[in-house]
DNA sequence: ATTAATTTTTAGGTTTGTCTAAACATTTAA
DNA sequence: TTAAATGTTTAGACAAACCTAAAAATTAAT
């Protein structure tokens, strides 16, 4: 198994998140992501597909090869085992625990890894609900219904929420929504598509369509 | 509270190690430690000079300043609750935890350092039977005594082993001899200082001068 | 007390990962 | 369908942390 310096690592697991999250993988979106500069990500580019991570031809965009995905899940496992951990054992809060994970992810020891999934249980999920890739860097891609696309009336599950800022989770805590949570959403307000949502009996919340896009769940 | 590069984390540590174990700090021991250049010492104590963690006249030699000191038992802090975390959450092995904790430790978040230290009960030894220092920096410094200056026939404990190498470790195991360990010295041999000790009634072991000078013993 | 050996520092390079500014490609709009 | 806007790459610099080779300072030996 190679290995990365942290720079790489986070250039793959960004390219992975933007793949997966927009479909299409371009300089500027990868510079905004890194909070680089555009010029620095066509360096790098140049690299990792030197080494056969991504394929990789000027001004047609790039794409992770099976080599590079494949590293780019083992950075993804690491980190949300941390997360995991951190959550589960150290008491962290769900907000807290992305920023610490974003330094440990880069320890590179496969066995310090795969006996932390052991401790840990084997988790399934992070703290967000984000799938654990195994340690053969497979990973469950369950599609998941965005909140805002719940029919009225039909209850469901949050299973994960997309977005991880603090910001966010400081609103969801407001709301009282968590992983776990059983919603039905009662009314959809055209106007703007702010959701009316019934959490118990007694519970309902509104909430903005931008937040309704970042809650998955389950039906 | 400042944050050092892993760089300069290594170097504080090295001297810190170096002060104390052998007095003094030389320029060429030190690229021995670290496995540099002589060149490349002169270059980082010029740089952390300048940021006042140490003590530094060209040709003089140097020493920790009290910051440098402080920031120094920080990073071993760190290395040391991950070790003993290593050993009794995870199940490594004495002689495999330390080359993991090298990584861990330059991870920074003190919160994580202080929860993790919280987690594991406050430990106030690692694995190795070093000790620990608190979240303030402070370390318990008791004075051992070598195995190899135990007086014959009194009883001691086995309490601190002073190098870390998978070697060293293979031996101890191999003799059986365990921080925690009971031992009594029935003979010293002059000639090359070998030592026979007593572990049980039933079991004697005989030990090099060398390895008796890296355990350390309490009455 | 010189000379020799050793230790430390300086001078000048290299690599990694970043940057700015300018050039080049592509896409969009008039 | 050419011009403008946008997106991408190249060229050249820079800082961090290392290196080699040579010079300077210190220490040891005759």
């Amino acid at each position: 198994m190679l290995n990365y310096s942290s720079s790489e690592e986070n250039y793959l697991k960004a390219i992975y998140h933007l793949q997966a999250e927009t479909g299409k993988v371009t300089t500027n979106a990868l510079a905004d992501e890194l909070n680089t500069r555009p010029a620095s990500i066509t360096d790098m580019m140049k690299k990792l597909s030197s080494k056969g991570l991504l394929n990789y031809k000027p001004y047609y965009g790039f794409s992770l090869s099976a080599e590079g995905r494949k590293a780019a899940l083992i950075i993804i496992r690491r980190h949300r085992l941390w997360e995991f951990f951190l959550a589960e054992k150290l008491g962290f809060g769900w907000d807290e625990v992305h920023f610490v994970a974003e330094e440990l992810e880069h320890v590179s020891s496969k066995k310090l890894i795969d006996k932390l999934d052991e401790y840990l249980g084997f988790p399934q999920f992070d703290p967000h609900g984000d799938p654990i890739p195994n340690s053969k860097g497979k990973i469950n891609t369950t599609v998941l219904v965005p909140l805002a696309e719940l029919p009225i009336n039909q209850p469901a599950k949050v299973v994960r929420v997309a977005n991880k800022s603090t910001q966010m989770l400081e609103l969801l805590g407001d709301k009282k929504i968590a992983i776990g949570s059983v919603i039905q959403v009662q009314k959809r307000f055209d106007f703007d598509g702010s959701l009316e949502l019934r959490l118990k009996p007694s519970l309902t919340e509104i909430i903005s369509e931008q937040l309704a896009k970042n809650i998955f769940v389950q039906l």
